[in-house]
DNA sequence: CACATCACG
DNA sequence: ACGTACGTGATGTGG
């Protein structure tokens, strides 16, 4: 018994099958953070876990299908023809499941003209030869395989969920049926088989069959002995379907000598790559999994595993012998994330041959420095800390991916994972996270590093290729990288911030806030936090016994919109109203930013170049593309934003960029004649929607509501979204919708051009190449669906957007030098641009600065640009 | 650590 | 029938 061999044989296709719909149920909450659906990854793995606790094989394989036609298709045509399409949300888990497979130290196979079943039957039968000593357990959701069953050979059939199963062994087949394994092949001869769309003969079900093989022990003797069979509409189906009986028996036989190129050996169990487990846990968000891997001793493995030699040396000091290059790759690293704090740790360099690692600052600060690196931006800001200039980057990795895919992160593991070369551990494994954030023994930062600097070399041509195909070389190196230098500057430069401003706005709200939560208090009869939702959801809702519109996943919904239905209703929903507006600015804005003034009198921001999927930037630590405006009790904060001695704030923004780029990419002939025109455009969309003849006729609420449609034309307009925005019924929004169509024929036409494109590529691109995959294009979820197809629709518009403001950073930050301007850049919002403009040079510059905005792109319709300066922010607008 | 809420474009 | 507008980040609550 110990001694012997187990074989576990799973039919992957059907099991995972099974997995994805054990868990359909739950498809929306097994999402990875990338958006994947990980529902059939997931059961499939607690499926195959189980599994391998219970029958603790010693070898094990995983079959697929290869494909839609088999050998056995080409007998029989209609073989598992009818079948409805497999949905998109498994489809696309199918290449994770066998990556996952792989990483568990586990084989799987498929073999081209193969079905799983005929892959499991062979090497079934190499277990029972003579000169091995294999119990066989075959796993599987399709009763077909009942007939594999024999003296070594178990079938477990999956019932229910991912625990139950139904074990099939010649006794319990005997007992269950009256049939023996070869029978059960001819049970299906004469049934046939709906699932697997062969016929059998006619009118004979599941009880026909038992009964005739009963009598009759196999398909052969019953045919041979038909003459003595009583006459009878069954005998005639028996001789009219004979051929097809037969068919069937093949069709429904199991192939064992299918022409398989492994062997049993290829199958014994592999131990698992924790570090690439870790990974990919960490990828499709299975926390548990990856708790458990690492608490079952995972943690050892960890470093073991990933010590498959990486040669490297240490630099001590500047007087040690290294060699570097500006070919080399360059990398430092940081304990936190926000390098404007943060102290370098170490940092490392090197090619592929050789690999150099240090911490010693002084070496950084004479070397030569490489023009390969991995987060350019951070790089630089780190060095100029240390008073040095990084030279002009030719390659940022984390960019390049960035540009190739957003749909993962970009970090060096990801890097390592998705080109396949070399492993990395996880940050995390190494400098802990939370509170545990530490440097760990130079001996393992080192190796950390090598390894980083490794995948970054063996990365870079991978990349580089894939840019060029995508047509997107120009892109990273005339746009991303350019940028980085500006933005580094402008977050070295920062914006000064009046932390006395914010004390007295912090002061005045602090008073209105007590004042409004004792109204608040007593209007409600009792003392609650009014921060909190679902105390609020009691208190109005139970207590004050006010109507419950909305619902969270967690109760009562106390949203604006809701809270504004109910305001009439009650005089302490107002006062909740308020109470939230102020209680906003204060917490986020005023006790929020404050700490956030560094010692300079200055914010310094984050842009992070690598995250959005349209190309945006985006602002952290703090971020300051989101300081109120709207409202004038939280706009009052931009008063605290100041500009340098004897300078102004200028604020430079697009005009309806979103619709320019909308004009131009659709090549709609009326929205670019509006444009051209220099009409208000949404007056203008409201005279050709609503058949108004002359712009003095739009009342304001005319353009509000066709100021509405614009905004939904450029989300990728849906009659509910549209009605919900503008409070009218779906028909009539629908009305809007179809009559805009009408009207500017050209966006329709925009609109389904780009979603069929999505549909045949995949994805979607801007006007400088940039690109958003969108998976989801063929869910049959409408949900996911229609979210895909609004997607692709924004996506390159936004995106362009973004492009063209890059682009005039880019211009602009370069037509500053060369005038040899103080103006600096100080903040970017998307469609703005915020400077700081010395006094003397505000006429000058405002005009430098519309003409760069405005000529950044040649498009269809000018580009338009609106311009303010002020002595703080507040007045620049 | 997920959720609700709300700030911006 | 299905039930959403596109893209972000920070804060406070509560399990």
């Amino acid at each position: 018994m110990e001694n012997k061999n187990r074989l576990l044989l799973i039919d992957g296709s059907s099991i995972a099958f099974r997995a994805f719909f054990a868990l359909y149920n739950q498809l929306d909450r097994f999402v990875a953070p990338n958006g994947l659906h990980t529902n059939a990854i997931f059961a499939f793995h607690t499926m195959l876990s189980s599994l391998m606790e219970r029958i603790q094989p010693t070898h094990v394989l995983i079959a697929f299908d290869a494909g839609k036609t088999t050998f056995r298709t080409e007998m029989f045509a209609e073989y598992k023809g009818g079948r409805s399409k497999t949905p998109d949300e498994f489809r696309e888990q199918l290449p994770f499941i066998k990556e996952m497979i792989e990483k568990l130290g586990i084989r799987h196979y498929e073999l081209v003209n193969y079905e799983a079943d005929d892959i499991i039957g062979t090497l079934d039968k190499m277990a029972e030869a003579p000169d091995v000593d294999f119990d066989v357990t075959i796993v599987t959701g399709d009763k077909d395989m009942i007939q594999l069953t024999d003296w070594n050979t178990r079938v477990e059939i999956s019932k229910k969920g991912v625990a139950e199963f139904e074990e099939f062994t010649p006794e319990y087949l005997n007992e269950k049926m009256g049939l023996t394994p070869t029978q059960f092949i001819d049970l299906k001869a004469l049934m046939g088989d709906s699932s697997d769309n062969y016929p059998g003969v006619t009118k004979i079900g599941e009880k026909t069959a038992l009964k005739l093989l009963q009598e009759w022990e196999s398909l052969d003797n019953l045919y041979a002995n038909i003459d003595s069979l009583k006459a009878s509409k069954m005998k005639e189906n028996l001789v009219a379907d004979k051929e097809m009986a037969y068919l069937s028996q093949k069709l429904a036989t199991i192939n064992t000598n299918a022409p398989i190129e492994i062997g049993l050996e290829d199958t014994r169990i592999q131990s698992k790559n924790i570090s690439a487990l870790s990974i990919f846990y960490d990828e499709m968000g299975f926390a548990q999994f990856k708790n458990k891997l690492l608490s079952d001793g995972g943690l050892s493995e960890l470093t073991e595993t990933t010590k498959d030699e990486i040669v490297f040396e240490v630099v001590t000091d500047s007087a040690s012998d290294f060699s570097v290059s500006k070919d080399d790759f360059f990398y430092l690293e940081t304990l936190g994330e926000n390098y404007h704090r943060e102290k370098i740790v170490a940092f490392a360099w090197g090619n592929a041959e050789k690999i150099y690692v240090s911490k010693n600052l002084s070496v950084l600060t004479e070397m030569e420095l490489p023009e390969n690196t991995y987060d350019f931006k951070k790089n630089r800001v780190l060095l100029h800390h240390l008073g040095r200039e990084l030279p002009v980057s030719k390659f940022d990795a984390m960019l390049a991916k960035y540009l190739i895919s957003t749909t993962e992160d970009n970090k060096i593991s990801t890097i390592a994972r998705l080109f396949d070369v070399g492993q990395v551990a996880l940050d995390e494994e190494i400098f802990g996270k939370g509170t545990k954030l530490a440097v760990p023994d130079d001996e393992v930062l080192f190796e950390h590093l090598a390894r980083k600097i490794r995948v970054l070399v063996n990365a870079k041509s991978k990349m580089l290729s894939e840019l060029e195909e995508n047509e997107q070389l120009s892109l990273l190196t005339e746009m991303e990288l350019p940028l980085a230098e500006v933005l580094a500057k402008m977050e070295i430069t920062g914006i000064s911030v009046s932390n006395d401003t914010l004390e007295e706005i912090g002061n005045e709200n602090e008073e209105k806030l007590s004042l409004l939560t004792k109204e608040i208090y007593e209007l409600a009869g009792e003392e609650f936090n009014i921060n909190s939702p679902k105390q609020l959801g009691v208190i109005l809702f139970e207590k004050l016994q006010l109507p419950a519109g909305k619902k969270t996943k967690t109760g009562y919904s106390t949203a604006v919109d809701v809270l504004e239905d109910l305001a009439p209703l009650s005089p302490v929903v107002a006062k909740i109203l308020e109470y939230r507006q102020i209680n906003k600015v204060q917490s986020t804005y005023v006790k929020g930013l404050i700490p956030q003034i560094a010692e300079d009198g200055k914010i310094h921001t984050r842009y992070v170049q690598d995250l959005t999927q349209t190309g945006r930037l985006s602002s952290v630590d703090p971020n300051l593309q989101n300081i109120p405006v709207r409202l004038e009790e939280g706009r009052k904060i931009r008063r605290a934003f100041v500009p340098s001695k004897g300078a102004v704030l200028l604020s430079s923004d697009y005009s309806q960029i979103e619709l320019r780029v909308l004009a131009h990419i659709s090549g709609d002939e009326h929205l670019i004649d509006a444009f051209n025109h220099g009409a208000d455009i949404h007056t203008s969309t409201a005279m050709r929607v609503f058949g108004i003849e002359r712009a003095e006729d739009v009342t304001p609420n005319d353009r509000r509501n066709a100021k509405a449609v614009n905004f939904g034309v450029v989300y990728g307009i849906s009659d509910f979204g549209l009605a919900r925005n503008l409070g009218i019924t779906r028909k009539s929004a629908k009305n809007y919708i179809d009559t805009y169509f009408e009207r500017y024929p050209g966006i329709k036409k925009y609109m389904e051009d780009i979603v069929r494109e999505a549909r045949d590529k995949g994805f979607v691109e801007t006007m400088s190449h940039r690109r958003r995959k969108i998976p989801d294009i063929n869910a049959r979820n409408f949900n996911v669906r229609g979210f895909a197809e609004r997607t692709a629709i924004n996506s390159p518009i936004q995106g362009s957007a973004a492009d063209i403001l890059k682009i005039a950073m880019i211009n602009l930050d370069k037509a500053l030098i060369e005038s040899h301007s103080q103006a600096k850049l100080l903040l970017q919002v998307h469609d703005e641009i915020i400077l700081d403009v010395p006094q003397e040079e505000l006429g000058e510059i405002r005009k430098l600065v519309k003409k760069t905005m405005e000529d950044a792109i040649e498009l269809a319709v000018p580009l338009k640009v609106d311009e303010n300066a002020g002595k703080t922010w507040y007045e620049a607008k």
